[in-house]
RNA sequence: UGUCGGGUCGUCUAAUGGCAGGACAACGGCCUUUGGAGCCGUGAGUAGAGGUUCGAAUCCUCUCCCGACAGCCA
């Protein structure tokens, strides 16, 4: 947080226990992802949280553990990817990563305790019947008939539990608090369930699994967490969180909910994530159309475009939605400020320099970045053949149009005026091939280089062009909330089948062809892009399209397209 | 019609009894060897009704609207 920002109300909080010296001046927190899925950029706003305010206090800790407490969901892939996550967004590698799983012991113990104080008991119902006996909203719920169990019996009960003694859902060990409390989470709630399936981590040691409330509370406990931040649908829970750590009589963080993040045009729910990979809608967790970290990632984000942007949504309990235009901003802001310029040209135009000597090859220097002196300049071949964007040409230009058409000119990028003598067609009357005539004096730094033209175009020479494919990526999906679908049909409906483009042969400075996986360019004119780790069938590398440039002319020439579109303000 | 929580520009978010401000988006202009970036500007908000007060987004009352919760998920 900057100090001209002002504090959210969990800051504000956090101040305030210091100053009272409620923890003795300690500040610490705790991101405790469930490894049952690859995190997104709801997590990233958590990590920020979490870990922003570990770091804004002075002794201040976050944890990184993993609520693994149930082994039907949870695998290793999703903890390594999780880790490697964490420390991607956060910029800290955590020294230690904490597992649920390595309290298993000690919950056991203190589930043993509360069975003794007669606060928990084994009961013998099913499934159905727990559901049955629990009310409703608006009604009561009603005892379980083995509530009254003894000590002895629940004590010895429990231990057979643990031992595998008796079939999945057979039994289960429930807090004893108030079958008609108001909250619903408070009429006697499971703590534990039998599940005889290995864990990832514990194999086959366990049969018996704690729920998440009785299991969290106790992993702040145990880690002696100040502040336990989660979101907005625990809250409900806290009255649990904090009955079970009464009851028990040990260290008592507090518990903070604020409002998860929601984007426009996105899902973020673990489960329609997962349902999106095993599909096969998408080609992974990260592919770059997924709002993963992975996917952010491959798609060429940086962290710290994604942590400008959890800044500026900012902290509060208001349900919300971020409109992902914020995101893409963010982004933007990043890379237009550090993001290496290149030449690509994505659909080609030959374009043959009819005064321009053949054979002949100048090495002009191009800025490396216009935003940034100290990122030098490059050497960029020209020559008498060249490739311009198809876009960049029209052979009737529309009013306003300041690109290549029959007899104007335009500037190439860091190299000479050109004007447009001619017009190549095929047998269908495609424009193939243009002539054009370039200026000696306008060279970039030359004598006439002030020499003012309209239009400004980019270009890559022919010869020299190295090939490859670039990836376009559009919003995955169509509709601002992709979960408002017509009745019977899924978010899959919503889906957008164009959300991926690929488009091959585009011409790329020489430079570009041997990018490093993971490096980040901005093509002028285009948009920003990211090498892909993987090569096309043909061996050309593969850049993804992270965000485009904002393209004011597109929106000018839409308007003129339908110009009473879009009335009635 | 239970419990808990939430309603400030289109979207987020500040103002903690004292000028309703910022960001993104939109729109207009300037500038430009990226129709990028930058700069300048415009429009746009306190859910409603009462009350307390010199003064209310803020305090009180009532109303309305939205969300979460009835997994042996987290």
């Amino acid at each position: 947080m900057s100090l001209n920002e002002k504090a959210d109300f969990i800051r504000e909080i956090v101040a305030e226990d210091l100053r009272t010296n409620k923890y003795q001046g300690r500040v610490h927190t705790r991101f405790p992802p469930e490894p049952n899925g690859y995190l997104h950029i709801g997590h990233a706003k958590s990590i920020n949280l979490n870990y922003g305010i570990a770091r804004e206090n002075p002794g201040g800790v976050c944890n990184l553990r993993f609520d693994d407490t149930n082994p039907e969901k949870e695998e290793q892939e999703y903890v390594d990817s999780i880790i490697a996550d964490v420390q991607w967004i956060s910029n800290e590698k955590p020294s230690t990563v904490y597992y649920a799983s390595d309290y298993f012991e000690q919950m056991y113990q203190y589930a043993v305790d509360l069975i003794r104080k007669g606060k928990a008991y084994v009961c013998d119902l099913n499934a159905d019947e727990i559901r049955e006996s629990r009310g409703t909203l608006t009604e009561p719920g009603k005892d379980s008939p083995y509530r009254n169990r003894s000590v002895e019996e629940n004590l010895a009960l429990f231990s057979r539990m643990r031992k595998g003694e008796f079939p999945d859902g057979a039994k289960t060990l429930r807090a004893k608090i108030d079958m008609a409390s108001p909250n619903i989470n408070l009429r006697d709630p499971i703590m534990y369930r039998i599940v005889h399936e290995d864990h990832h981590r514990q194999g086959s040691a366990w049969c018996i699994y704690p729920t998440y409330d009785w299991a969290h509370g106790l992993e702040d406990s145990i880690e002696r967490i100040t502040h336990s931040i989660c979101t907005l649908e625990f809250e409900n829970h806290r009255p649990l969180y904090d009955w079970f750590l009464d009851a028990l009589g040990v260290y008592h963080p507090q518990q903070i909910e604020f409002a998860r993040l929601n984007l426009s045009y996105t899902v973020l729910s673990k489960r329609r994530l997962l349902q999106l990979v095993q599909e096969g809608h998408v080609t992974g967790w990260d592919d770059p159309r997924m709002p993963t970290i992975a996917g952010y990632r491959r798609r060429g984000y940086t962290p710290e475009a994604i942590r400008t942007f959890c800044e500026k949504i900012g902290v509060s309990k208001k349900d919300s939605i971020i409109d992902v235009a914020l995101l893409e901003w963010s982004i933007r802001e990043d890379l237009n400020k550090h993001a290496q310029r290149a030449m690509a040209v994505l659909r080609p135009l030959k374009v043959v320099i009819t005064n321009y000597p053949e054979g002949k090859t100048e090495d002009l220097p191009a800025l490396n970045n216009p935003e940034d002196e100290t990122a030098g300049t490059r050497l960029i071949p020209f020559s008498r053949e060249l490739y311009i964007e198809a876009d960049d040409f029209r052979e009737s230009p529309p009013p306003k149009y300041h690109r290549l058409s029959p007899g104007k000119e335009v500037r190439l990028r860091a190299a000479y005026i050109i004007k447009c003598e001619e017009v190549v067609k095929d047998a269908s009357g495609n424009v193939v091939e243009l002539h054009c005539t370039y200026d000696p004096e306008t060279k970039s730094g030359g004598t006439a280089a002030g020499r003012k033209v309209k239009g400004t175009i980019h270009w890559v020479s022919a010869p020299h062009a190295v090939e490859g494919e670039v990836w376009l990526y559009d919003r995955l999906f169509l509709k601002e909330d992709p979960n408002e679908v017509t009745e019977g049909d899924s978010f899959l409906s919503n889906l957008n089948p164009d959300s991926l483009e690929i488009v091959s042969h585009c011409k790329l400075e020489p430079m570009l062809g041997t990018a490093k996986p993971g490096s980040r360019f901005q093509f002028e004119r285009v948009g920003y892009f990211c090498a892909d780790p993987a090569r096309a069938e043909s061996g050309a590398p593969i850049f993804n399209r992270t965000v485009t440039l904002k393209d004011t002319w597109a929106k000018i020439e839409q308007k003129g397209a339908a110009p009473n579109a879009g009335s009635g303000r």
